[in-house]
RNA sequence: GCCCAGAUGGCGGAAUCGGUAGACGCGCUGGUCUCAAACACCAGUGGCCGCGAGGCUGUGCCGGUUCGACCCCGGCUCUGGGUACCA
C-alpha cells in the first residue's frame, strides 16, 4: 500500500477538529506548560513557507510536552489592527474589517492544512470589541495610576492627590490646574514632545516604528514635530525592565538589544551659571564624565532646547534664528545623512565653569539632542570626539586632562590614565576620579548623582482609523476617562478612511462621536496596544468580567516558551513586559515577567530564479550561455522552475508577453540563474505552504522546514532536499507493510533493534528539549534506516517509534497508530521511556556486540609505549571484559585519563 | 564608530564535556531493475599521492596553551544582525 499523504492528512485533520482533540482545560492534575507563538498580522498575501517555521517548532514542542504528560496551552490568534488593511481601505473603500476577516479565514485554512495542534476555541482577534474591551480597560487603568518612585510601583492616582493635599499643593488649584498637574504623573498621559511625524501615513509613530528616518511600514520619510499626544510612561519602568532581563531565559543578543534600547548610563547633573548680558540663569547639564569638568571649554544647547531663547544675546539673535530655521526644515533622514557634518552658532552668552570659575561660551548645535539628558551639555573637546570635532571647526580651546595623552589630531575618549590639569583630581586614575568628582559636586551643592535612560515614553496615539478607540472624552478641555461600564467603546463607522480636509484624524468624520455631549478622543491606539497582553487573554478568552480570572492566571502564570522573530526586540517585547509589570503592580497578574523562555526563529529568505532575455528580442538564453549575448535579467516565478530548470511550456503560459518566447538551451534544458533575496511577491520567489502540502504533504513540509538548519538561523528556502525527507516518510510507511497488507509482528525485539530504537528516543528527547529540531530529523532517518536494514516490523519497536515521531509528523503517526489498533488519538500517548542500557556499548546489564570506539579510564603505565598501554588495558578487568580479546587497532592515551580504543 | 553573533566538503548542515572532523540529507559518479524513463535499491564521494594496502593534508588567516583544539586564549580578515551624534 502506498503512502497516501493527501488522504491521511485530510482524514486526521477532520478527526482532530471533530473530537476537539487540542482543546485545553484551565485546570488539571497535570503540570501546566504554556507554548506561545507570536500571532501574525493577517496580510492579504497569505502565508508563505517562511511564516510556519516558528509555528512548526512550537507545535512540535507542544505535542512533545503533551506526550510527556503536561497540560499544554497552545493557542493562536490574530494581530488584526494595522496599517496595511487601512491603506487598502483608503484605496478601495473596502472596510478594513471586511478585508481583515477575509485574510484571517485564508490564514486559518493555510494553518489547518499544516496540522497544528492549536486550541482554536481560545482564538483572539485584537480587532474584536470583546477583545479590545480589555485593551481599553488596561489603558484606563494606566490613566488612573501613577508611578511612585518611592515604592517603585504603580499606585492609584488618588494616593498622589492625597500627597499633594498634604503638601498643600492641591486645594488652591483650579479644576483645570489639578487636571494638568496629574497629567504629568499618570502612566497613560497626554503630553507634548517631539514625535516622529510621518506625513505620508498621516500619523505619528513610536521610535521602534522608525528605522533610519523611514517608517517601518511603507518606508515613508519621517520628521520630528512637537505635538501633544497620548503617551505611556514606559520610562518609569526602565530600571525594572533592565533588572528583569537577568532572570529570563532569552538569548544574550536579544537581552543585549533590550539593554542598549533601555540605555542606562550613570553620571551626574551639574549646574552651570550662565550670564546673558544682565540676566543670569542656572543651566543643568548631564554628564557621565564628571572627572573632566576641568576641561570644559564651552557649552552646547540642542536647537530645540528651551534655554535657546533665554540665552541668545540680542547681537546673535538673527544668526541663531536662521540656524534654528534651517535645522527645523530638515527631515530626520537628512539629519542622519548629514551626521558628522559639524554645524552650530554662538548664542552670545557665557557660562561659568563651576570648578575653575572660567568663562565658557554657550553654543547651539544639532549634535546635541533635545530628548536626552537635559538637552544641554558641557563640552570637553579633549576627551569627547564630538566635542573635539566641534572645537576644531569653531576654533575653541582644547584642554587635555590626562597625563601623556595626545590631542593634536583626535580626542582621547578612553576612560583610562592619570588625571592632570584637574585640581584636586590630579594624580588619580580616571576610574577613581569619576566618583570623586561627583562627590565633590554634591558637596559643593552644584549638582548631584543621576542615572539617565535612553528609553523614551511610548507615543500611544495614531491619527488613523483602524485601531482601538480611546475611552476618553473631553469635558471643557479636560481629558476624562469613560466609565468602565461603557467598554468596549466600539469603533464608529465613517464615510471615508482618510483624514478630514482640516487634517483631523478619520474618527472626526464619525457622526455623534461623543459621550454625553462631550467629544471623544479622535486618535486610535497603535498596533502594539493589542499585542501587549494577548498572552493573558488566551488563558481566559471568553471572560467578560476580567481580562483574565485570578485563579486561571494563577494556574497558567506566564508563557513558558515563546517563539517569534527578533524584529520585535525593541517594540512588542518591551511593551509587553512593561504592560505585564504594570498589571502585576495592580495585582491582576501573578508574574513579573510575561515570557520565561524566548526563542527567535530565523527568517526564511526567498530563492529567486532568473531568465535572461536577449535585448530587443523575445529569445531567452540559458545561464551557461548568457555571457555570449547582451541580455536583461528577469525574475521568473520559482513555481515554474524545478532544480533551476525552467518548465518552458509553463513559462510561455505564465505571461502573455512570453507566449511566443524562443529559447537557446544547453544540453536540451534551460538553466535559470538564482539568488537569495527577501521572499516577496515582486520577486516571484514566494512559495506557499499549500503548494508544498499539495505535492509532498504537511508531514514532509513540517519535517523539511525543521531539517533545513538550526531554528534560530536565517536560511533560504530551497526545495532541493525535500525529496530526501519525503523519501524517509515513505520508507517508514513501508516498514509497516508487507506488499499491500499491514503487517506487524508480535515477536520480541532483538538487542540491535532495541539499540536503534533507544538511540532515537534518547536523541529525540534531548534534541527537542534543546530546540535542536534539525538533528532530530537526522536521528529519525538513521533509526528508520537501521531498522529497515534489520527488516524490523515488530510492534515492540514500531509502536514507540511512531509516538516519538508524532510531534514532527502527526498525520502519518496517527494513521499508523490507528492501524496498530489504537482507538484513542496518539496526542496523549506516553512518550516512551529511554533506556540507556540498550544504547551504551559498555553497559554491564546489557552488553551489546563491541565494535568501534570506547572510552575507558584505566591506570596508566609509566611510559606510553604501545606494548605497555595495551598491557594496561588488558590488565584492567572491566575493560578487558568488553574487549573480549578483540585486536586493538589504535589507542589514544591521556596521562591517567582517557583512552579511545579502536578495534 | 560601538555592541552582538557567526565562518566546517560542490550545497544545507552534524560533532552533547577538549578525544577517530564531515553524522544526516541534497547533489554528483558507477551499478542493479526497465525496451526506455521515472521510482526503488546497492556502492563510492573533503583534497592530494597510490592499482592497492596505505600515506600526507584538512574546520576563514596568524600565533599560543595542551599528549591531543572546529571547540580554550591572544591578534587579524570577512559575513550577518542591532544601534547610531545618548554627552
Amino acid at each position: 500500500m502506498d503512502y497516501n499523504f493527501q488522504e491521511i492528512e485530510k482524514k486526521w485533520q477532520a478527526y482532530w477538529a471533530e473530537h476537539h482533540t487540542f482543546e485545553t482545560k484551565n485546570n488539571s492534575d497535570k503540570p501546566k506548560y504554556y507554548v506561545l507563538d507570536m500571532f501574525p498580522y493577517p496580510s492579504g498575501a497569505g502565508l508563505h513557507v517562511g511564516h510556519p517555521l516558528g509555528y512548526i517548532a512550537s507545535d512540535i514542542y507542544s505535542r512533545y510536552k503533551r506526550l510527556k504528560g503536561f497540560n499544554v496551552l497552545h493557542p493562536m490568534g490574530y494581530d488584526a489592527f494595522g496599517l496595511p488593511a487601512e491603506q487598502y481601505a483608503i484605496q478601495t473603500g473596502q472596510h478594513p474589517a471586511v478585508t481583515t476577516a477575509k485574510n484571517i479565514s485564508r490564514y486559518r485554512q493555510q494553518m489547518d492544512r499544516i496540522g497544528f495542534s492549536y486550541d482554536w476555541s481560545r482564538e483572539v482577534r485584537t480587532c474584536d470589541p470583546s477583545y479590545y474591551k480589555w485593551t481599553q480597560w488596561a489603558f484606563l487603568k494606566m490613566f488612573q495610576h501613577w508611578y511612585n518612585p518611592q515604592t517603585q510601583k504603580a499606585e492609584p492616582i488618588e494616593t498622589l492627590v492625597e500627597k499633594f493635599r498634604k503638601e498643600g499643593k492641591w486645594d488652591n488649584l483650579s479644576e483645570k490646574e489639578q487636571a494638568d498637574l496629574l497629567m504629568n504623573y499618570r502612566i497613560a498621559y497626554l503630553g507634548e514632545t517631539a514625535v516622529n511625524w510621518c506625513p505620508a501615513l498621516g500619523t505619528v509613530l513610536a521610535n521602534d516604528e522608525v528605522k533610519e528616518g523611514l517608517s517601518v511600514r511603507g518606508g515613508f520619510p519621517v520628521e520630528q514635530k512637537k505635538m501633544r499626544q497620548w503617551q505611556l510612561r514606559v520610562s518609569a519602568y526602565a530600571e525594572r525592565l533592565l533588572e528583569g532581563l537577568d532572570e529570563l531565559d532569552w538569548t544574550d543578543s536579544l537581552k543585549e538589544m533590550q539593554r542598549n534600547w533601555i540605555g542606562k548610563s550613570q553620571g551626574a547633573e551639574v549646574v552651570f551659571h550662565v550670564v546673558n548680558g544682565d540676566k543670569e540663569y542656572d543651566v543643568t547639564i548631564f554628564t557621565t564624565r564628571a572627572d573632566t569638568l576641568f576641561g570644559v571649554t564651552f557649552m552646547v544647547l540642542a536647537p530645540e532646547s528651551e534655554w535657546v531663547e533665554k540665552l541668545t544675546s540680542p547681537q546673535q539673535k538673527q544668526t541663531v534664528e536662521e540656524y534654528l530655521a534651517a535645522a527645523k526644515k530638515k527631515t530626520e533622514r537628512e539629519r542622519i545623512a548629514e551626521t558628522r557634518k559639524v554645524t552650530g552658532v554662538f548664542s552670545g552668552s557665557y557660562g561659568i565653569n563651576p570648578v575653575t570659575g572660567e568663562k565658557v561660551p554657550v553654543w547651539i548645535s544639532e549634535y546635541v539632542l533635545a530628548g536626552y539628558g537635559t538637552g544641554a551639555i558641557m563640552a570637553v573637546p579633549a576627551h569627547d570626539s564630538r566635542d573635539y570635532a566641534f572645537a576644531r571647526t569653531f576654533n575653541l580651546p582644547v584642554v587635555p586632562l590626562i597625563e601623556g595623552c595626545d590631542v593634536s589630531n583626535e580626542s582621547f575618549d578612553a576612560k583610562e590614565g592619570i588625571m592632570t590639569n584637574s585640581g584636586f583630581l590630579n594624580g588619580m586614575t580616571v576610574k577613581e576620579a569619576i566618583p570623586a568628582a561627583i562627590e565633590y559636586v554634591e558637596k559643593m551643592g552644584i549638582g548631584h548623582r543621576k542615572v539617565n535612560y535612553r528609553l523614551r515614553d511610548a507615543i500611544f496615539s495614531r491619527q488613523r482609523y483602524w485601531g482601538e478607540p480611546f475611552p476618553i472624552c473631553y469635558k471643557d478641555g479636560i481629558a476624562t476617562a469613560l466609565p468602565f461600564e461603557e467598554l468596549p467603546l466600539e469603533l464608529p463607522e465613517v464615510d471615508k478612511f482618510l483624514p478630514t480636509e482640516s487634517g483631523e484624524p478619520p474618527l472626526a468624520r464619525a457622526k455623534g462621536w461623543e459621550y454625553k455631549g462631550y467629544p471623544i478622543e479622535r486618535s486610535t491606539m497603535p498596533g502594539f496596544a493589542g499585542s501587549s497582553a494577548y498572552y493573558l487573554r488566551y488563558m481566559d478568552p471568553k471572560n467578560d468580567e476580567a481580562l483574565v480570572d485570578k485563579d486561571v492566571n494563577a494556574y497558567w502564570r506566564n508563557v513558558d516558551l515563546y517563539i517569534g522573530g527578533t524584529e520585535h526586540a525593541t517594540g512588542h517585547l518591551i511593551y509587553s513586559r512593561f504592560w505585564n509589570k504594570f498589571l502585576y503592580d495592580l495585582g491582576y497578574v501573578c508574574e513579573q515577567e510575561p515570557f520565561k523562555k524566548l526563542i527567535n526563529q530565523g527568517m526564511i529568505q526567498g530563492r529567486s530564479n532568473f531568465v535572461y532575455r536577449i535585448k530587443n528580442t523575445n529569445t531567452f538564453v540559458s545561464l551557461g550561455l548568457k555571457d555570449k549575448y547582451d541580455t536583461t535579467e528577469i525574475h521568473v516565478d520559482v513555481n515554474i522552475v524545478h532544480n533551476d530548470r525552467l518548465d518552458l511550456e509553463a513559462f510561455r503560459r505564465w505571461m502573455p508577453d512570453f507566449a511566443t518566447a524562443e529559447f537557446i538551451l544547453e544540453d536540451g534544458e534551460y538553466i535559470c540563474g538564482a539568488a537569495v533575496e527577501k521572499m516577496s511577491k515582486s520577486m516571484f520567489n514566494v512559495v506557499n505552504p499549500d503548494m508544498v502540502c499539495e505535492r509532498y504533504g504537511a508531514d514532509t513540509l513540517r519535517m523539511y522546514e525543521m531539517f533545513l538548519g538550526p531554528l534560530e538561523q536565517s536560511k533560504p528556502w530551497d526545495t532541493k532536499g525535500i525529496d530526501g525527507v519525503h523519501r524517509f516518510l515513505r520508507k517508514l510507511w513501508k516498514m509497516f507493510f508487507d506488499g499491500d497488507t499491514f503487517s506487524v509482528s508480535e515477536e520480541k525485539a532483538t538487542p540491535q533493534e532495541l539499540k536503534a530504537l533507544h538511540k532515537l528516543i534518547g536523541k529525540a528527547q534531548s534534541d527537542i528539549e534543546n530546540f535542536s529540531f534539525n538533528t532530530t530529523v537526522s536521528a529519525f532517518m538513521i533509526a528508520v534506516g537501521d531498522l529497515s536494514d534489520l527488516k524490523c516490523n515488530k510492534r515492540e519497536i514500531l509502536e514507540p517509534l511512531v509516538i516519538v515521531l508524532s510531534p514532527y509528523a502527526p498525520h502519518i503517526a496517527e494513521e499508523l497508530w490507528s492501524l496498530l489498533g489504537h482507538e484513542e488519538t496518539i496526542t496523549y500517548a506516553r512518550f516512551p521511556e529511554y533506556v540507556e542500557a540498550y544504547t551504551v556499548e559498555n553497559n554491564v546489564t546489557y552488553p551489546v556486540q563491541f565494535n568501534g570506539k570506547m572510552k575507558f579510564t584505566v591506570d596508566m603505565p609509566k611510559s606510553y609505549s604501545r606494548e605497555e598501554v595495551e598491557a594496561a588495558i588488558r590488565a584492567d578487568a572491566g575493560t578487558a571484559k568488553y574487549l573480549q580479546g578483540a585486536a586493538i587497532k589504535k589507542v589514544i592515551v591521556v596521562p591517567g585519563k582517557i583512552i579511545n580504543i579502536v578495534c
